[in-house]
DNA sequence: TTGTATGCGTTATCAT
DNA sequence: ATGATAACGCATACAA
């Protein structure tokens, strides 16, 4: 911090303590290879001058960082000023994971480019890398397949998929929407739309999506593609969505939405038309950001657990740092009900459109 | 990151090159001491190896690390799972900013604690520290007062007050809360309320109430000191003002929140007890945090503008790193105007408590 | 313009 | 249990 003055080293603590500076180092690290009274003296004289082991030199000899890297990846699409919020939350959990196993973290925004990969890893900034959010499912996997094939450590968080590069953790999406969509059911609603892209480009969008198709089947219930619209995550899109259903005439009584976001822009699309929620069309969203509870009417969603996917995620990659060979994970998912799809109907709505 | 080979090395390229390897380190910095074949032969072999510069060495012998840390210290009351939105958004454009910069960020949550300081600074992982919430404001400035002395490169997000020790960027909190309360009284409020810690342990919160007295003073209304009551930024807390407020008897047709937080809780604890917002109670919130545009009503806020106080921040630390002597800064809010205060009213409101 | 040699502050190996 | 010494990979002072 200070560069006025030169750094106290361990040769200054060792000629403190009166012992090598070798002993200095062996007595700051943990091993009982060091007599308690020298441990003790230098202990003493660290303290004395106020000295920490200088992390560069260290990394340097020891040919590690102790520090994970995490690259938060902006969809090109998005707006410069915001990040998505669920991405946020999932820094938060990984950052306190990462902090609680002695790792630092290093953090940033930016295009997924191979170069970055280089610049993080080969620099030998970081240990391990985890990836959140990788835009096109199909651009990413090809991007790190070669970074897989160099046995590098990284992480991305997103769908588990048989066959593919590197490893991933994320939530159960097919079992979440699954969950959802009974719920659905299970209130009397009849005629479910889905918003969110359903293609192979958003693999976890396509999981809610087959998940939703189950449990339409399990209810013996038409998949009409009719309900469906693709939706990125983002108000916008929501919102956009819901004038496309409702404008091509499309009738229905509930929604469920791929995220959050296109949840609360559903929601604003359906009240700008004067349709009720959850009277009318009862919404339900996935993610359970922080908004999701403020929102009127409060959302009922499907939450992912943050929590235990940051401290897997740290755990993974610090293992997988360590040579060992993790797999992929799929963490459940739990629905959180609130208000927005409103009581059990004793009978079928009455749809708002015929 | 590939631990099992070694790592390619600057004599590696020498050696492809043909050059020294005091040429190599040379051509690949921007000078133009070394001749342009050189330079291309260089720039080929390192292309052709993947090389890329070990930070650490570099940062050994450089004795600097182009790395900011910014230290998220959490309040030691909020839940685990929680953090402040506000702060997760400032994170966000702290880090865009650095990146930009080419600097990296080293991000942790932790407690503050001198040691933390002795960590991220004396162990040379960061050439100067960011500090996002400082907690109880007495109890942060005397710790800060000794690493100041010290010539630490530092800066905190916080209030900007004469004779503190340290740099500090912050909003201008006083500004910010006599437009919203300016807003209040040009829609016809007469009896304003204040939700927030006015003592000197948040100076933040302090400034926003001396807004709010200025406002109320400049336009001939009474300060009440019934109409203040102290609150962390949390929606529990907020919840619990409006309650204590209520239960005191006491009458009031607005509300100034120190924090969107407060004035979600606010509105909360509003509903529950069946006084409508903003018919009723008009509610102002301070942040623009994402939920504020969400919630029913939505929040009108005093906006901090966290994209420029986090451009800001890096900016001013890195001149601090550099050597400059940086003053503390104010950085202006604006108000965003959205239903929670209803339209003008021609005549006061009729106050729900006779 | 380029090469040689040295040191940044550690940790680890080999003696003692 | 401890001391001497080498090496991690780079950037620079000095020489050529």
């Amino acid at each position: 911090m200070k560069l006025k003055t030169r750094r106290t080293t361990s040769f200054d603590i060792a000629a403190l303590a009166g012992v090598s500076q070798a002993t200095v180092s062996r007595a700051l690290r943990d091993g009982t290879l060091v007599s308690p009274e020298t441990r003790h003296k230098v202990n003493e004289a660290a303290r004395q001058l106020n000295y920490k082991v200088d992390v560069n030199a260290r990394n340097l000899r020891l040919q590690q960082t102790r520090t994970l890297a995490v690259l938060l990846n902006e969809d090109p699409g998005t707006s410069e000023a915001q990040i998505n919020p669920f991405f946020l939350s999932m820094l938060g959990s990984i950052t306190r994971a990462a902090a609680q196993r002695g790792y630092d973290l290093l953090v940033s925004f930016q295009q997924f480019s191979s170069d970055w990969v280089a610049d993080y890893g080969n620099t030998k900034r970081a240990d391990g890398i985890i990836f959140l959010g990788y835009g096109d499912y199909v651009d990413y996997v090809s991007k790190i397949k070669a970074l897989d094939e160099a046995g590098a450590n990284f992480i991305t968080w997103g769908p588990v998929l048989s066959g593919q590069p590197g490893h991933f953790i994320g939530s159960d999406n097919a079992q979440g929407a699954h969950a959802a969509t009974a719920h659905l059911i299970h209130l009397g609603r009849q005629r479910i739309a889905f918003l969110g892209d359903a293609s192979e480009h958003s693999p976890e969008f396509s999981a809610r999506y087959q998940g939703y198709c189950t449990a339409l089947g399990n209810a013996g219930l038409p998949i009409a593609k009719t309900l469906q619209r693709d939706a990125h995550s983002s108000e916008a899109e929501g919102r956009a969505a819901v004038f496309s259903l409702l404008d091509a005439g499309a009738r229905f009584d509930a929604i469920v939405a791929a995220s959050d976001l296109i949840a609360l822009g559903a929601i604003k699309g359906l009240r700008e038309r004067g349709i009720r929620v959850p009277d009318a069309v009862a919404v339900v969203g996935f993610d359970d950001i922080e908004a999701a509870g403020f929102i009127d009417p409060p959302l009922t969603t499907v939450k992912q657990d943050t929590m235990r996917a940051g401290a897997l995620i740290v755990d993974r990659l610090i293992a997988q740092i360590g040579g060992a060979d993790v797999g992929s994970t799929l963490i459940p998912t739990s629905l959180i009900v609130r208000e927005s799809c409103g009581a059990r109907l004793p009978v079928p709505v009455k749809l708002h459109l015929a």
